[in-house]
DNA sequence: CGGAAAATGTTTGGTTCCGAACGATCCGGC
DNA sequence: GCCGGATCGTTCGGAACCAAACATTTTCCG
């Protein structure tokens, strides 16, 4: 257990901190899981597979999308690991010091500035996304496919809520 | 749509990659989408509640969990966020330069720090938690009782997965 | 008692992280 | 052509983040 408190013990302490405001507790419940999941798995990845290649998690990620979508463009390398830009632009430094990395002027756009790997990075890839998936399978396995399924699902029922929420206000 | 690409498209483009490796396709795609809402909770979270209050998302957990366990030790409160004791120590650092947050040593054992709430910390999170816990009943109030009920089991039973294993590695 | 081992919070060094401001480049209408 | 607005990646400043090394304090055991 993560925490030294049950679910019922914190219950009734932030019962006794809101005082008669009515609280959503399901919710607080389902978020609080949602990013201990998250923040458990990231670490057992980043502990039992990148760590041996000197690799942080963002950096793998980046590597992963420009791996698999050679040449893209690096604000849709942001988009797609979810980072800002600005990070990216640390983090691919970070990459294209380590040999991994390397970026391309595009001629007919010359604001644009597209990622491929290198041959390194490429052969760092090979070796090393098998060990990574062989985790998140063990970790995903101990569930049946049925609940695999609902649960990504959910997962993408939750972003679109939030994407959802974003657009009215936009529209507002 | 966060990505540029199908969930085929990018099927297709991964085995493109790993050749004729096995891959357990169905977990990386769970995983993937657990970082997406993970994340996409969390931007939301901070730009519509936190942010009006110039506070940072782990300022904000760490500053729930003093609420909640006032006077916890510190060891205890970076296990419950999530972080580690030295960012723990940084965070603090800095809501305590805004006088949120007090440090306070044990008399038993001089190695212990204990933190605590001040009375304007205390007062922060009595008008900033119920907005949090507004938007996070938003956001999950879209799914139906039932499905948020199998979600936050299905995330507990990640996270058990997850640290079964890390047993079985200290055992071995 | 006394000294080795364990536990606690902090410091150090280096990366990630983001919003905002910025220069460079492209596109639109005139 | 040309200039005002949009778009792109980078820079800047400040915070978060962690492993490892550290000093302090406590505990354990002979």
């Amino acid at each position: 257990m993560p925490d030294r408190h049950t679910l019922e013990e914190t219950e009734r302490a932030m019962k006794d901190h809101v005082g008669a405001l009515p609280l959503d507790f399901a919710a607080a419940n389902a978020l609080s899981n949602l990013f201990r999941a998250a923040n458990a798995v990231r670490s057992e990845l980043t502990n039992r597979v990148l760590r041996q290649h000197d690799m942080t998690w963002t950096g793998f990620v980046v590597l992963w999308v420009v791996w698999i979508w050679d040449g893209m463009e690096t604000r849709h390398v942001a988009e797609s690991a979810d980072i800002s830009k600005a990070t990216l632009t640390g983090v691919v430094k970070t990459l294209e010091a380590r040999g991994l990395i390397a970026r391309e002027g595009d001629d007919n756009d010359r604001r644009l500035v597209r990622l491929r790997l290198t041959p390194e990075g490429v052969s760092l890839m090979e070796k090393l996304y098998p060990d990574f998936n062989a985790v998140e399978s063990e970790i995903i396995g101990k569930l049946s496919e049925r609940k695999v399924s609902t649960f990504t699902k959910t997962l993408r029922d939750v972003v679109n809520a939030v994407e959802a929420q974003d657009e009215d206000d936009d529209a507002s």
